[in-house]
DNA sequence: CCTTGACCTTCCAGTTACTGGAGAGCCTAT
DNA sequence: ATAGGCTCTCCAGTAACTGGAAGGTCAAGG
């Protein structure tokens, strides 16, 4: 399958597809001999592998090692949970961040009229050193 | 006052100070004889309103519009409102994205035993399709 | 007067994960 | 034969810094 159609399948684009395939991250199965990047199954296999895995927030470094454990049969379930619940953690920290400026946005913006008038709550209050 | 006093007071990496003079977010006020920058009250004002905005999410085009608000006394609190209110939804966007992926990883975590036997649903979870 | 050490300067390279484009080769159909 | 739609490689750029090298400046101490 030439790359095109292999990236369709994956759900990335092919100058992705290509990248991965520069850093290493999924080479292609084959090569024609005119040089085209050949995929099978199992190459796509991978690229939808690492499209969730990057949708779920893991590096590309983190990729390539759940990659690891995915084509390797002997891994433990105990090495993937790690790694999966300390991205957990991750998450859960935005999440409060997010939480934490959301609110203090709509604070600001609640404070103020939205009138023509110069004076405005939500700049005096980034301009606040805390 | 020298740059790593100013980037102190902002609570800023020299380095960044730096790198804001150079893009010409915040110039220093002045420059020594000897080409040492020179900050003032009003420019460690400036720096620290761009921390807090940056803070906010909002990226350094963003904070340059902002800025250019913030030191315009003729603007309209409406404009710096409207710009607020869209840094907000994307916000709120962004945390209903997280808080499917969490779930979804919270999910694939809790469905894996985590231990010494090769199956796990996290990485056949991954390899989904979906 | 000289040196030491903490500053400061500029410039260059690297980071992350791609994305866009140029220029050229290949393949299939009409 | 040629038109189009692929594909290739390589180069550059993105965002927002960060790190490091090489070198200038300044105040204090010996």
């Amino acid at each position: 399958m030439k790359i095109s159609h292999a990236a369709e399948r994956a759900g990335l684009p092919v100058k992705t597809v290509r990248y991965y395939a520069d850093i290493g991250l999924v080479a292609p199965t084959d090569r024609s001999a005119s040089g085209y990047r050949s995929y099978d199954q199992d190459a796509i296999q991978k690229l939808i592998f690492i499209r969730r895995a990057r949708a779920f927030g893991f590096s590309i470094t983190k990729c390539r090692e759940l990659l690891g454990l995915y084509v390797d049969d002997s891994r433990s379930s105990a090495d993937v949970k790690e790694i999966a619940k300390r991205r957990l953690a991750e998450i859960e920290e935005k999440q409060k961040e997010l939480q934490y400026l959301h609110d203090e946005l709509a604070h600001l913006i609640t404070a103020c009229r939205g009138d023509d008038r110069p004076d405005c709550p939500i700049i005096s209050g980034l301009a606040q050193p805390a």
